[in-house]
DNA sequence: CCTATATATCGGCAATCGACGATATACGAA
DNA sequence: TTCGTATATCGTCGATTGCCGATATATAGG
């Protein structure tokens, strides 16, 4: 039906949804801030730091991985975890617009009815 | 300064993942995405614009209400739905503070020492 | 080869989420 | 007052999430 009718709101809606959604528990977040604070960060020591079980906290790490929050490389037994600032631009730069003075930042939503 | 030194960031983290929580939803960015670009107050349009049942729009102008992300003021019969940008300052710094001088130096210090 | 380590995946369970319709409440207007 | 509009809340349902233990996979080393 409607499909490419918004050029730019429905995909990027689902798109910062995802980023929001990797940041809405506490355990991701901790996770990212041990990334930032590890100088080469490894999976065993963030299981160790957010004390919950190694499958749970490798379940985190999916998520963030899936959403490009962060990205595993495999080095030799372990994977070599780091962070993807990159992939959280769209997000930075959606909370910074909201910041900006009333104006049409991107597209104004339009109701579902058509003419 | 800010925090005292910060003996407990566990608070902070449940408090990021909250407000990345009131941005996990389609809907919800939907929605702030109207207040932005919508000069007035607004309070059934938004339902037109979500295109989602009443009490389905109401559910999430309540979780953005409770994240503090927006205010809804009493405004005769409607309510006056309007952003409060502040509430995501939090969030903004600390995604700006995954992008800084980020470890630059990825993955292990190699296996020099080992047994 | 076999063993130990590190991570990923599977199965299951309780809790939460998102959606809806129906209903309740608050206010302005007639 | 009564009526109509606008929003909030309730009850319920199916889907998803978060957690765990157990198991599978891959690699380094003996």
């Amino acid at each position: 039906m409607l499909g490419t009718s918004s050029p730019c709101s429905e995909l990027e809606d689902q798109r910062l949804a995802d980023l929001g959604k990797s940041l809405a528990h506490p355990a991701r977040i901790r996770i990212l801030r041990l990334l930032l604070a590890t100088p080469g960060c490894i999976g065993g020591d963030i299981v160790d730091a957010v004390g919950l079980a190694q499958s749970t906290v490798s379940e985190h790490l999916r998520i963030l991985k899936a959403s490009g929050v962060i990205t595993g490389e495999i080095s030799g037994p372990r994977v070599c975890y780091a962070l993807n600032p990159e992939a959280l631009s769209l997000l930075a730069d959606f909370v910074a617009s909201l910041k900006l003075p009333a104006n049409d930042a991107c597209c104004i939503p339009e109701p579902k009815d058509a003419p």
